[in-house]
Formats: C-alpha cells, structure tokens, sequence
DNA sequence: TCAAAAGTGTTACAAATACACCCATGT
DNA sequence: ACATGGGTGTATTTGTAACACTTTTGA
C-alpha cells in the first residue's frame, strides 16, 4: 500500500462496530425471545439482547454466529441481517454502529446450562421488559420482517423442530401474524405448496387423538424455487 | 463515564465505517444508476459506487444524505438502508464495514453541473461496467430490493417526475420487474388504488394523440396506510 | 360418556389473467 | 391517409374467505 493510500484512511474517524442478536423462539404457542441481564457495565443488571463488539479480522456476520453460539451452542442456525442501528448517539459511552441481526432457533434444541450460565432468559414477547439502548427498536424491526418475510419465505419451519404438527404450524402462524387463522383453510394452503412430508407418527402431547407429524422438505422447496416458484402463506 | 466504563470501550476495536450509495434514476424507458469514475487512490480511475466514511459524531443515515447531497444537490429523496456490508477482508486497505444506501431520484431534477464536477455518470443498469470492491454486488442486491418492494409500496413515483403518464408508469414497472405488463390490466389496476389524481394536461412528447398527464396523491396514499390498506402492484 | 383437539368439503366472492379493437393526432 | 402510441371492456380462471360437523381417544 501506497503512503498516499495509508493517508487516505488515516485521517478518517474510527469507530466500534457491533452486532446484537434478536433471538426468536417458538414455544407453547407463543412467539419469545431470548434476551439477558447485563452483567457488567456500563448498563450492570439490566435487560439487553445478546450482542458482541465486532474484531478487526471478523465478519460482521460471523461476530453474530459466535455471539449466538456461545450464548445457545448452536451452529447452522437461520440467522440474517436486519439493519444497522447508526445514529451518533445511540451509545453514551462511545460511538458505536450496530448491525442488528435476528435469528430463529427451535427452542427446544439450545444449551440450556449455557443460556442460565449467561444469565439468559426467554421472555414471552408481549412481555418484555425495558431493553437497553435502542433494543426494543431492534425487537419490533424484527418482528416486522418476520412477519413480512414469514408471506414469502418458509422461515416458519426454523422455528419447530423437525417434526411437527399442522396445528403447531398453524399455532406459530397465528403467532407471527398476530390473527387467528382458520384451520380449513390453513391446512388446505399449506398441503397445496406440497413442501410438507407427511410421517406415520402422531404427536399426542396435546390431544388424546394425537396429530400426524410432518416434516419440511427443504430439497422438494428448492427445487420450486428454481423453477420460479414464490412461497406463500398468509 | 466511570474507568471501568471507559475500559469497557477502550480494549476493542475500532474500524472505518462507510456508506455506499446506490443511486437510481430513471430514463428513456429504463433504469439508470450513477456512478464515478474515481479521481484519488485507492482506485483512482476505476468506476465506483458514491460513498464517504461515516464521520465520529455523524449518523449514518445522515452521511449518506450528505453524500447524495454533494453530488446530486438535490435533498428529501427517497433513501433506504439496503444492507451491510462486513466482510472483514472487502477493502484491501484497512478494515471498513459499508452501509449500502440505495437511494431513487428523479432523474430530470439532479444538478447536472455538479454531476459532472464529480466525475459521475448514468448507466444503464444493463451496461454497467466492473465497480470497484464489491460494489457490483451491491447494485445486484439493491435491484432485488427495489423488485420485491415495489410490489407492496409505491416507491416507483420516486423515479418519475411529479406529473407523468400512465404508460409512462409502466414502463418503470417493466423496467423493475424485467417483464412486459399488458397494459388493460396494468391501467386498470394502477386506476383502482385511487392514488392517482388525472390531470387536464396531456404529455404529447412520446406520441400524437398525447397520453394524460397524472401526479400521484401522497395524501390519499397515507391515509389508504393508515386504514390497514395493502398496496400492491404486479 | 364426555371433553378436547384433529381432521375434512363446499360455496360464494374477489382478484388476476388473457385477449383485440377503436381513437386521436401530426406528418 | 396512414402510422403511432393511447385508451378501453369482457370472459375465464384462479385463489381467497367464510363456514360446521364428524372423528378419535384418554380420562
């Protein structure tokens, strides 16, 4: 690199880079969050989203993956941008830009002794507390793609384990849009896209009946997807 | 601030954060994008997307204002955070996180002046030679954005004049979508959001006869929005 | 036997698509 | 008078929305 080069960047503002992580859950027919309380300051014992400075070498996508990883255990987990959080004073203690990132865990899979040992807690999303900072902004951005998203893209199914019910899907439907669905039409739409694999098995943990089990068929969705095919659920 | 505070920030690190304008017009029937030829290292004489680094007491989103601002003299246009780019080895010369801001103007109104004082130029989408840095990418990201909102808010008035013609509007719609619209079904549906106020004047530049001229109601439009209505446009 | 959730079809309505001709005007 | 783009209507298909009862089974 040139002396001039070195000038070029040299007399520019540095600045931290973060990244916070709106972990989305999907439980007991209700929509949570995972959120922690601070254990160091600036902000010692308040409710903050799990979130990491940004290293010099790292990918912003990859400090959020180690973010969500040593929080839950979890790799392979859906994760995307959401946006970047930039106004000059959103952090008193210095500037700070933060790419806010959400991402979709089945619930039932995470590192429970990792989460309590981060002092993690999942929270129902009606009930939040006061988040540090612009967090809850992040939260309600982040529910608004989801629920966009959730029209054109089957995100749903990073929420449920593997296997899963109609009437779980439709549960975590109802949940994102935030208006009950009827289950005829539900179930009629959903079967149409043909992405589901129905099993043998029933899952009786919520009737004496038992409903079937299905499972997402992601290679049956991509090959829709190249063929010009556009998911959609509402 | 406290020490331990202090601390907290003081171990981490610092990097530029930047700001890369996608900036589109529209023109003859099809879309356009500005960009410049650079005039400093690094990259001096390649083609380049605007941008600037974000300064220490400067929110992002006003840095870009301040950059479309600069070369376009124009203010108020519609700008929109695309995405970030984080990539920890994008820029060879130090470590800078970018944040695309796709920006659509109308192309009859820029400072034309001030447009070539930058070095800057028009393209059309289909002609665009090798940006610098991952700057093709982000056009190509930038453009999805642009297909898919189109179809649920009204940003194509963005890129007309105040007073434009119906076929007009569909050739931007062509051009976004990359697909010819039959025109009946077009009008009549682009009619039927009653958005749209008709005016006396005829436009008689692109034929004999002259099509009418119409401006679109922001007004109306806001309070469509605000009584739960869903734009939509395909 | 009853309570509780799973599963199933049809009809009415709305929206999207496909499609072809006449109109106005400047040259 | 003719070439050029502007403007209009209808029929068909497709998808969406509304709606109620039977089935299964554990307690």
């Amino acid at each position: 690199m040139t002396n001039f080069t070195k000038d070029f960047y040299i007399q520019k503002d540095r600045m931290y880079v973060a990244t916070d992580c709106i972990i989305f859950g999907f439980d007991s027919g209700k929509l949570k969050l995972l959120i922690f309380k601070r254990r160091i300051k600036p902000y010692l014992g308040e409710w903050s989203l799990i979130g990491s400075f940004v290293k010099l070498n790292e990918d912003v996508s990859h400090a959020a993956k180690r973010v969500l990883h040593e929080i839950t255990g979890l790799d392979n987990v859906f994760m995307e941008e959401l946006k970047s959080y930039g106004a000059a004073e959103r952090d008193p203690g210095f500037r700070v830009v933060s790419i806010g990132q959400y991402a979709l865990i089945r619930i039932s899979e995470y590192d429970k002794e990792l989460v309590a040992k981060h002092g993690a807690h999942w929270y129902d999303l009606e009930e939040l507390p006061d988040l540090v900072l612009d967090h809850n902004q992040m939260v309600k951005d982040a529910l608004e793609r989801i629920k966009r998203k959730a029209k054109y893209k089957p995100i749903g199914f990073e929420l449920l384990p593997e296997k899963f019910t109609i009437p779980q899907l439709q549960q975590l439907y109802e949940a994102i849009y935030q208006k009950e669905l009827d289950s005829r039409n539900f179930r009629k739409k959903v079967l149409s896209l043909k992405v589901l694999v129905k099993l043998e098995e029933k899952d009786k943990t919520s009737s004496k009946r038992g409903a079937y089990l299905y499972k997402f068929d992601d290679h049956t969705y991509q090959q829709l997807l190249q063929s010009g095919y556009n998911f959609e659920l509402s």
